[in-house]
DNA sequence: AAAGAATATGAACATTGTTCACATCATGCA
DNA sequence: TGCATGATGTGAACAATGTTCATATTCTTT
């Protein structure tokens, strides 16, 4: 029985565990291949059994965070049936789950992993946060992928509106303090406070 | 009087122009120093007399689409007083901008160039776009850039409803023809008008 | 015309993604 | 039990990239 470090176990997992770790550490830059193959001490073209190529390893990652996104919407769902507070608390774990992973938050909804849709695995964890947006807002079966987004344009704002306060904080377009919780909330309620009430009464009067 | 082809006048601004070009043709990954450098018949090195590294040169893209943008808003603000129609007519001009430009887009937004903020440039551009909004709507000398996000909510929010909805356009997110100036400005009158009005009467009567 | 600053060149280096021939392991089948 | 076969790991190699440096050429200024 020779201990030989050769062959290891369930590689395609560590390397994906590995790559989560590198890329909210580290940032995207240093998520390589063969810094990620290094890292579960493993040759660089070993990775190639596991994943056709960097962008596919990526891929893996990002489908993570997207199931993760998915079951944080549909916990929060079950939480309340109040829609308005519903919406606050789904506002509140979005953009707590995306200023505690900025980089994994920025990997998710980048050109190349949002190009790749084609392929199953992220076109379904993807559409179906939309997607339960849609329905809970539209009611159980409205949704259809392939209708125009302006046929759902609350579920397209609300996302809209998310996913830019997302960008905006965590790229430090907004000054707000991440690493605490109750800045964060501050700045969901903000924008959902809008978003609710609209901004037909404060509209400046030029006239 | 030798005709080599030794030097080459305004390298930088050539450098420049070429990288919009490859960018917008051809997307960020094909932007490469080397390549930039053989499309307007110069040796790599070359490049580093103009720009620190690629990242330097990237900003020099950047900067200019966030004057272009800049410009646009500028232009819109003057164009009508009245503040519903102005605030339609800024999301078309956005939404037109990005959809027409999504790779120089989603450079001026990505996390290396936000993350330069702190060269002038950028941070001059692009505060300036943001305060812009902000001054238009809480009035004259009201924006301060070191206050904390909050305090604007409603200017944070039109911006990151505007972003998102960029965003969403650009990666397909969303079903929309972004070679039809028509389907866009739907697309831009849809959130607009959720903005507006808001969602209050429109929340789904769960309970 | 000469000196010095700008700027271009060419060669080099480390790092990256990826491929390929080959070695080793794991497993089912005779 | 033995062995064939597929899966998985290894090591060497390739092209492309960002970047640096010594050297060469041109521009500007006097």
């Amino acid at each position: 029985m020779k201990t030989h470090a050769y062959h290891k176990g369930n590689v395609r997992e560590d390397l994906v565990a590995a790559a989560e770790q590198i890329l909210q550490e580290e940032g995207l830059s240093a998520l390589s291949v063969r810094r990620v193959a290094r890292e579960i001490g493993v040759v660089p073209s070993a990775v190639y059994n596991h994943f056709e190529n960097r962008e596919a390893l990526l891929a893996a990652v990002a489908a993570d965070g997207y199931h993760h996104l998915e079951k944080l919407v549909g916990k929060l769902e079950g939480s309340t049936s109040e829609p308005e507070l519903l919406l606050r608390q789904m506002a509140r774990g979005y953009l707590q789950f995306a200023a505690e992973n900025p980089n994994l938050y920025r990997l998710m909804f980048s050109a190349e992993m949002v190009a790749i849709r084609i392929h199953p695995a992220l076109e379904q964890a993807s559409d179906s946060t939309f997607g339960r947006l849609a329905e809970w807002w539209y009611g159980p079966g409205s949704f259809d992928p392939k209708a125009s987004a302006v046929k759902y344009p609350y579920a397209l704002s609300i996302w809209s509106l998310m996913h830019g306060a997302a960008m905006q904080m965590i790229d430090g377009l907004v000054t707000v303090d991440m690493t605490r919780k109750p800045a964060i909330n501050k700045l969901a309620d903000a924008v959902v406070g809008v978003l609710i009430g609209g901004i037909r009464e404060a509209l400046p009067k030029n006239t």
